[in-house]
DNA sequence: TCAAAAGTGTTGCTAGTACACCCATGT
DNA sequence: ACATGGGTGTACTAGCAACACTTTTGA
């Protein structure tokens, strides 16, 4: 995890010093934010504002005085603007060099020094380069109602397919397949509380989501079946496209 | 989490002050040890050598130079004795007053300072008692083989039934909760690697132990035929209790 | 021979899968 | 009418639970 502050404290950014002793040291939280779209399952991922080509995890770092679960949804919020989101703790990562990219230590060091040396002391490059345990949280998001907002050091975020992913910093590509991992599990039951969906949708929809997810295929009529009886759905009327075949109905989650 | 230092850093408790630079601050490592005995899980508890009644799970900080499982792995040791055992990360823990024990925490700051006033100064004292995130792993070992081995400030270690442990320090009675819950997920896939029971034993010990484990009886017939579906036991002798019925066979675990 | 408990066999239920079929829609 | 895909019904299968039964052991 890299970036350090964002849109909430955009006036400390402004005003000074990144201030350290606000943040528990050497753990962050990493963000595997999973999007759907075009039949493919996206992750958001930060392209940093220095180095070639690094890509990273969106992040940041745990107030003192907030508990793990709210700083994941703050990093959230404050990336995506977006609120009340399914979110799932799933596991720890805490290798010995987890050091902001090993390789690429030194260029982070010399990209921060130059980023503003008013803010960025010799202490706080210290700081933010040390070696770092991540919790990991991964959030579900409906990926039209993002408008992903940048962090400091970095230059754009982006929706990339979870097969197409680049090489990112730290471990986060192993991050991303244990997220992976960890969504696969017990989907129906979170079902309800994702928002990977537009609030109204068709079965095929569903399907497909689900052949995202796990990369296989589902046959209809069982599907059909299947979901209809997690009994979390309730049926509108019908979805007229101008297609040469039977409109589907439109589904939307119960309250 | 509170104590500190352990057996392989006796020389360091003997020698001089607590090397808190050593460690990951407000990170710690608690550990659940189930055991099994007389038909029961139980968790490996401490009590504290001061206060009037303060119990705790056993658990340890990050070196600076040690992965997280690393770090379990030599926690799990130092009070133990064993190695090679079956341990897993099952969540994080952040609230914000994660504070060594709210209510105790002068308690627990005096009683610092008494234990050792040249190992512990304020400073270590403040490192000690300051809001810790920590990270849950649980272990299953075998009960009759652990010579359980006090860390710092604890008085004994005892195991006890998870259905009578006392009120413990932060909130240690809702980490046990929550890795009772992760052990019952997958018991099956796990089984292979438990060291709950004895390397030779009985179906009828596998099926108290799940009972215990899962908080309802079993039917023996279909116990049976699941297990030996799984493939992981291999049938040698019987067993001749002199009870006066047909003696059951010995499984051990195929390796 | 009997009580106790180990171990096996048989039946029935349920959830999931595969296959077949009918229905609505716009050309 | 017909091609296209939506939706439903039926048969088959595997896994699990409930019940009944036989076998072994030592008194």
């Amino acid at each position: 995890m890299l970036t350090l502050c964002l849109v909430d404290s955009i006036d400390k950014r402004i005003m000074g010093k990144f201030q350290k002793e606000d943040y528990i040291a050497q753990l962050s939280i990493d963000c595997v934010i999973f999007g759907y779209k075009n039949k493919e399952l996206k992750v958001l991922i930060s392209k940093l504002s220095y180095g070639d080509n690094l890509w990273s995890l969106p992040g940041g770092y745990i107030l003192q005085t907030e508990s793990i679960d709210d700083a994941a949804s703050r990093i959230l919020r404050e990336r995506t603007g977006l609120d009340n989101i399914y979110l799932e703790q799933f596991k720890a990562f805490g290798g010995p060099d987890r050091i902001i990219g090993s390789e690429f230590r030194d260029l982070v060091r010399s990209g921060l020094r130059e980023f503003d040396p008013e803010r960025f002391d010799e202490e706080a490059i210290n700081w933010v380069t040390s070696r770092f345990v991540c919790i990991g949280y991964y959030a579900l998001v409906d990926l039209n109602k993002v408008d992903p907002k940048i962090g400091e050091f970095e230059e754009f975020l982006k929706w990339v397919s979870i097969e197409e992913l680049p090489k990112m910093t730290h471990d986060h590509n192993a991050i991303v397949t244990s997220a992976h991992k960890a969504l696969r599990q017990n989907l129906d039951e979170k079902l309800i509380w994702f928002n990977l969906l537009p609030d109204e949708f068709t079965m095929r929809e569903v399907k497909e989501l689900y052949e995202a997810v796990y990369d296989k295929e589902f046959p209809m009529n069982n599907f059909q079946k299947k979901i209809l009886g997690l009994q979390v759905l309730e049926r509108l009327g019908k979805k007229f496209t101008g297609a040469q075949n039977r409109a589907p109905y439109v589904y939307r989650f119960k309250k």
